[in-house]
DNA sequence: CGGGGGTGGGTGAGTATTCACTCACCCCCG
DNA sequence: CGGGGGTGAGTGAATACTCACCCACCCCCG
């Protein structure tokens, strides 16, 4: 019974609750209370393992954002690579930053609604050198890295194209959610097209 | 002293007062007291005007939106005249756009800590037929015009290009809010790169 | 023409509820 | 038996919202 859901330890069942209800009923409605009940425990419990309700905020927003992981191998991989090309590359990377903005954006945008606690997250995210700009980052290199390989026009612009990619994927995320599903493009044919559109932008 | 100051009407300042806690404190500290202390009247007085908070934030959301009213005239203006280019036009679209989204994208996320809140919102503002979307639905059909009228490429995707456009803007401005000023190109490079990014996939 | 009374807008002082947070106490494992 | 992890029952503060009352204004009727 090593692995009974009741074995998980108690700040991560109460981590897990936060971010559950931050997602769902929302930052306004994720009291301490409720976040007490959704983990299967005593409010008191909550202030046994976090000084007060913000560091729990805090340290959901910093360890359980959404999983970046996919993203970020998909655009580290391929220069190396010369059989796949580069516009099937982008829209790999359209398709995996569509899903991780899609998770990503409640969590994110509810931290407007309190920018005392925007301000602490802020904080601490650029001490550990790191931000949403850094997907941003990771794909002007890559895409610099490939023009200086000579596979991009020699006066492609990676940063803006890097800009223009990622924001479609975001603003779509934020239509998905604001709006509802029916007036944003699926995925599988959202990513192609905006790949084959920065691609013109850039080959 | 018609035109005194507190001649104007209290709900018109209670309005006022709404949006700007909004924007400065954050819809969690916008509480009715701090609201009607804002506005310079009694709590009693918010609920002779609107039923309940809700109500109040749900006309601020509609009434005292952002004023799209000069993004959307640089996306109508344009496609009679022949002497200005289509890449400068995008760049008034993507400085007019740039500013629009940074002055209504605190608003906007904030309402993702309440979906109660933006649900309401929602059901308001797709009974009136308009939302986000109109935005790049109006840059879209622009740009279908200027390729129909031959002045892009034949096989140019408006939608998609639209979408990059407005979706860097729409980016920029949350970095601006999340992130703060230095981690973002400040306008007169960012619009002219966009644009010229832009021009590049769809000419 | 004067005054009685309805009315819209405003207020101060509440109320019930909910919030984040605390405290005394307990249980059980090492 | 000591102490980390847990709890039930609070606490004061703050919240959204209400209530009884007020006042200036206007209309209309005697």
């Amino acid at each position: 019974m090593l692995t009974s859901k009741s074995s998980r330890p108690t700040p991560e069942r109460l981590l897990d609750a936060a971010e559950k209800l931050m997602r769902t009923v929302g930052l306004a409605s994720a009291t301490t209370k409720a976040i007490a009940r959704e983990a299967g425990c005593s409010e008191a419990a909550l202030y046994k393992h976090f000084a007060n309700k913000e560091e729990l905020f805090v340290r959901v927003l910093m360890e359980r954002t959404p999983n970046a992981g996919p993203l970020m191998a998909a655009l580290q991989a391929g220069p190396g690579d010369p059989g796949a090309g580069v516009e099937e590359a982008l829209a790999d990377i359209a398709r995996h930053a569509s899903l991780f903005y899609a998770d990503a954006m409640p969590m994110a945008a509810s931290l407007f609604a309190d920018p005392a606690l925007l301000t602490r997250h802020r904080e601490g995210v650029q001490q550990l050198g790191t931000g949403p700009h850094v997907v941003l980052d990771a794909l002007a290199g890559r895409l610099r890295r490939e023009r200086d390989a000579g596979r991009l026009g020699p006066d492609a612009d990676p940063r803006t194209a890097a800009a223009l990619l990622l924001g479609a994927c975001f603003q779509r995320a934020f239509f998905l959610h604001f709006s509802g599903a029916h007036v944003v493009q699926p995925v599988e044919e959202f990513a192609p097209a905006v790949a084959r559109s920065v691609w013109a932008a850039i080959r």
